[in-house]
DNA sequence: TCGATTTATTGAAACGTTTCATTACAATAG
DNA sequence: CTATTGTAATGAAACGTTTCAATAAATCGA
C-alpha cells in the first residue's frame, strides 16, 4: 500500500481510504490511486486488515459429513443468508470426529470469525462452553441446548411421525437402523418411533445400531431385514443403503415385503429405486435460522417441526 | 500475548517459542507460561500470526456446485491429502456464478492462501491468469490449460466410451443432454459422443442443450425423450432428472424403451430408481493429485481416464 | 476581502504476532 | 580460577493494514 501511495504521490491514509471508503476521496485523487493500484497489482492484505479491525467477515460452518446432502442443503441456505449481509461462509467437515471437530473450532476461533455453526459430532459440549466463554460466536445447528442459540428439529416428532405411518399402513414387526445412539438427533428419532410403539399393542420395535450414517453402513445390513416388515433408518443415506441390498439380494420386495423410511428427504429420496418416504427437515431454512441467531446477543432456540413425506417405499 | 508474558513472567518472545518450538524452552518455564495461557484463556490470533508469517496454513478449494457429490468426493480427496502436511482446505461454491468465483477467488488472495484449487464456472481464465501473475498459486481442476497446473480426466475419452456403448447395445437415435456448452468438460464430452458416432452408420446424435446441470434440468426435459432409444447425459444428476421424468409420466421404460447413461458415477447413481450406467471420474483422487501439484513449482497437467461402469439403465 | 465552514488529505499510532541478534546464565574443560 | 562452549531468555523491529486527530485547501456568506 505504501508503493501505491508513493506512485500515485498520495498519503497512506489516503489509498485506504480509496478501498475503504471511496466517496470520501475527491474523484481526481481516487482516480490516480485505482491507477497505481492496478499497474502495481496491489492486492489487500487480509491479515493485516483482519488484525486491525479485530473481527474476520467469514462465519465458519462446521458439519459432520459434508457428503450427506442434508448438510449442503444448510450450507446454502446459511450461505445465501450470509451474503446479504456481506459475510462469506467456509465450510469444514469434521468426519464425525471429535477431534477433528475441535480442531476446526480452534483454527476459527483463531481466525477470529464473527461466529461458528456447529453441528456438533459428539455429545460433550464441554469444549464449546470453554470456547463460549472466551467470547467465541457459536450457534448449534441440528442440535438443542439451553448454554448456546441454536437451530433444531424437534427429532422426536420426527421419529413418531415415521414409525406412526408404519404402524398406520399396517407394519407389525419394525426396525430401527441407524447410531451411534450416543448422538441426541438419533437418540430423539428413537425416542419418538418409542412413543408411537407404546400407543399401539402387538407392534415391536428391534433398535439395530449401526457405527455411522452412511450408504455403506444400510448397505452391509440388508440381509438382516428379512425378520421385518418395517424399518425406519436414522437418515435417508441409510435407508438407501437398505433398499441398495434389497435390491442386489432380490429377496425382499419393497415396499411389499418391507416398508422403508427414510429421514431428511434429500434429493436423492424421490429418486431411489423406489422413492423413499421420508421425513422432511427444512434444511435451508435451518441454515438460514442459524445465521440470524448468530446476530442476537441472548440465547435463542429455533425449533422447526419436521413434515413426513409419503413415496412408494411404503406405498 | 503481553498479559500471559506478564502474568508468567517472562519476556513476549518466550510466550511465542512456548507456542513455536516448545523444545527451546526449559521445561519449567514451559510450564508457568501453558498455565498463564490457561488462566488467561489465551487464544493466538491468526491474523497477526499470518500478517508476520506472510502466508496462511490454508487451501482454497472452489467448485461449481457442493451439491453435487462429484466435487463433495473431490473435496475430500484434497482434504485428506492436505491434512497430511497440516494445511486446512476451505470450501466455497461458485453457484456456476463466474462472478461469485471472482469474488471467492479474491476473498482467497486476500488471505494469502497457500494455494487455490478451483474448477472454473466460466470460459475465460484472464482473470486467474492476472491473479497468478500475482504470485497466487493455483490449480485448475477438472479442466485443462497449458498456462496452469491442472488435473482433468480425459472428458473426449468419455464421451466416446459412453456412446459407443450405447451404440454396441443396438441404440440408434441417441440424444446428448447437457450444457452450457461454453463449458468445456461437457464440449468434450460431446466431442466424444460425436466421434463415437461417426464411426458407425445409421446412427444419429441430437444434442439437447441445457443451462445448468442439475436433476431439475434433466427433470424438465422428460417428455423430448420420446424421440430417442438412447440418452447420454452430460452428469449423472440430469441423468437422474431424466428418469425421474420417465417414471412420473410412466410411457417411457428404462432401459427397454430408452437406454440413459450418465457421467460421474456418484454414490447415488447405483441407488437411482434404475440403477445408472454412469462414466466413473476417480473423484478422490483428482483431489488428492490437486494437492500434490500446488507443491511443484513447474506447470504440470495430470489427465485421469474414465472408466465405464455399466448398470441396469443400459442392460 | 476576511473569517467561517466544509471538504480533502495527511501521517503517526496501533493491532498481535514472529524473528533474530543480543544478553544472561550454567556447565565444562584446562 | 579462567576461558570456552552451550543453553535459555530477552525485547526491539517488522509484517500491512485502519483509524483518527490534525492540517490544508476549497467554498461560502457578508
Amino acid at each position: 500500500m505504501q508503493d501505491v501511495a508513493k506512485l500515485a504521490k498520495v498519503a497512506l491514509g489516503t489509498v485506504s481510504n480509496v478501498l475503504n471508503q471511496p466517496e470520501l476521496v475527491a474523484e481526481k485523487t481516487r482516480i490516480k490511486v485505482q491507477d497505481a493500484i492496478n499497474q502495481l497489482g496491489f492486492v489487500r492484505n487480509d491479515a493485516a486488515r483482519q488484525l486491525r479491525a479485530g473481527q474476520s467477515r467469514s462465519i465458519g460452518l462446521i458439519v459432520p459429513d459434508v457428503r450427506n446432502p442434508f448438510f449442503t442443503d444448510v450450507a446454502r441456505g446459511a450461505e445465501d443468508a450470509a451474503n446479504t449481509q456481506n459475510l462469506s461462509v467456509l465450510l469444514a467437515n469434521s468426519d464425525d470426529e471429535v477431534s477433528r471437530e475441535q480442531s476446526m473450532v480452534a483454527l476459527f476461533e483463531e481466525q477470529r470469525v464473527r461466529g461458528v455453526l456447529v453441528s456438533p459430532a459428539g455429545e460433550d459440549l464441554e469444549y464449546l462452553k470453554q470456547a463460549k466463554r472466551r467470547g467465541l460466536n457459536i450457534v448449534l445447528v441440528d442440535r438443542k441446548s439451553k448454554e448456546f442459540s441454536s437451530v433444531s428439529v424437534d427429532d422426536v416428532a420426527g421419529g413418531y411421525l415415521a414409525v406412526k405411518h408404519l404402524i398406520e399402513i399396517g407394519k407389525k414387526k419394525i426396525a430401527f437402523v441407524g447410531g451411534p445412539l450416543s448422538v441426541p438427533q438419533i437418540a430423539d428419532r428413537l425416542a419418538g418411533a418409542r412413543k408411537a410403539i407404546t400407543e399401539n399393542e402387538n407392534v415391536s420395535l428391534e433398535v439395530i445400531e449401526t457405527s455411522t450414517l452412511s450408504v455403506q453402513a444400510g448397505r452391509a445390513l440388508g440381509n438382516q431385514m428379512k425378520n421385518f416388515d418395517g424399518v425406519f433408518a436414522a437418515n435417508d443415506l441409510v435407508a438407501i443403503g437398505i433398499m441398495q441390498a434389497c435390491m442386489v439380494d432380490g429377496e425382499i420386495n419393497i415396499p411389499n415385503d418391507l416398508a422403508l423410511i427414510g429421514y431428511d428427504d434429500i434429493d436423492f429420496a424421490s429418486a431411489a429405486i423406489v422413492p423413499l418416504t421420508s421425513v422432511r427437515q427444512p434444511s435451508a431454512e435451518i441454515g438460514n435460522a442459524a445465521i440470524e441467531l448468530l446476530n442476537s446477543s441472548e440465547i435463542r432456540n429455533v425449533e422447526f417441526q419436521p413434515e413426513l413425506v409419503i413415496r412408494a417405499s411404503t406405498n
